[in-house]
Formats: structure tokens, sequence, C-alpha cells
DNA sequence: CCGCATCCGGGAAGATACTG
DNA sequence: CAGTATCTTCCCGGATGCGG
């Protein structure tokens, strides 16, 4: 449809993976069923129709497999697919970087604003 | 400043390289300086202004290192810092997942959708 | 060649309230 | 419990034009 190359997979990454909150909730979802309650309380600041409409994308997209008990109350579990336990270790690595990376990146972000304000 | 928890790590990994064009840019900045309109060739469909932007959040964070060239005409660098480095096998790995998986997401999705359409 | 300033539209995302 | 619906706000990102 569009004139897109190759260059654009690093984009399709980012449609999948790259929402506000996919990454917290398919590690999550990956290390057995969740549910969606479990989740709203795990992910810190995630609103309920966020956590809806990701839960949704990841689901169109089959990294996540919804299932419905028909149970009163109801419950509804969500597990990360076999394809998305593929980048589980890549996921895990940029969170640990990014916690182990913290104060050096804001150190160098202050930095940069502290000449920038010159 | 934030009452933050630790589960906004994977939030944090997006807001240095969920931009919509900062994996492009940190991969092909690790192989080797570039420069300015060389990325603006070798990425397909970024504009200028995003790519000058794009840049400047990657150097701000310590991701990318900006040299200058006081030549004329003007010639500026970019490269990938160390920092970056470290996640830069991540980065192909999700590059390579969403190139290899690109048509059974598709289907999954065009799957999705044909059942909503019910 | 390498950007920055400005204008502007559209989608992302929060707040809030309501349902089966 | 597990979502929808609506309303509003914000900022990402494209287009264009200027400047060192």
């Amino acid at each position: 449809m569009e004139g897109m190359t190759e260059e654009c997979t690093a984009r399709e990454v980012l449609d999948r993976v790259g929402g506000k909150w996919s990454i917290a909730i398919i590690v999550a979802a990956a290390q057995g069923p969740v549910r969606f309650t479990e989740l709203e309380r795990s992910i810190d600041g995630i609103s309920r129709r966020m956590l809806a409409l990701t839960l949704r994308n990841l689901e169109r997209d089959g990294l996540l497999t919804r299932t419905v008990y028909p149970t009163v109350p109801p419950k509804v579990e969500y597990v990360a697919t076999d394809l998305a336990r593929e980048i589980y270790d890549a996921l895990v690595t940029l969170t640990t970087w990014a916690e182990r990376h913290r104060a050096e990146i804001a150190a160098a972000r202050a930095a940069y604003d502290r000449r920038a304000a010159s």
C-alpha cells in the first residue's frame, strides 16, 4: 500500500511492543496467566482504559491469548503466546538496561540541559 | 520528584528508545559514524525535523555522540555511545523478530478483524 | 550541509461515569 | 470482575520556510 521499504521494520517493532504499556504487560503475561485486575494493580499508573486497549492490540497481533471463564463473577486470563515469548529476553534486557543506567541517563540529560541553558 | 515505583522501567526504555525513529537511528549509528544527510537518506520516510529532534533527544540522553567538524561545508557526525551499544543486540533481536514474523502478525491481525466484523 | 521556528491536524491517552 | 463510552487535553509528527 505504501512505498515503505525494509527500513521500517524498526517501526513495526514499536507498533507492536512500543505502546506505552506493552512491554510491562508482555513481561507480566510471559510468566504465566494473569487477570485483568491483577495487571491493573501490578502496573503502576496504568488506567483501566489503556489496559483494555493495549490488551486488545496485543491480542489482535497474536502476542497475547485471551481466555474467558464463564463463571460468576467473570474471569478472564491473559497469557503471552510463543511468538511474544521469543522477545521476552530482549525485553528484559532493555528493562534491565534502563534500570541500571537510570542515573547515568538522568545525569547526561541534566548535563546537556545545563549546557543548553547557557 | 515523582511517586513512580519500579514498574515504570519499561516506560523508561520507551522514553529513550521508543521514539518513532530511535531504533533505526541507534542501529545505524552503532555501526560507525554517520552524517545527518546519510541518515536522512537511509531511513525511509523520516522527515528532516524528526531526524533532528530524535538525534537531539538521543544525544541528550547520552546515547549518541555528536561531533561537529568546522569545515566548509559543515560536517556533523553521529555515533552511538557505549551505553547505546549495550542494547544493540536487543534492538537487532527485536528488529529481526519483527521482520521474520511480519506475515504471521499480519495474519493474526486479519483473523482477529474478521471475527470482529461478525 | 545541517539544522531551527512556526503552524497545524490527528491520534494517544487521562478522567470520569456507566454496564453485564 | 472486566470491561465500554464519552469528553477533553496533549503532543507527536508532517509541511514549509528561514538561517549559519
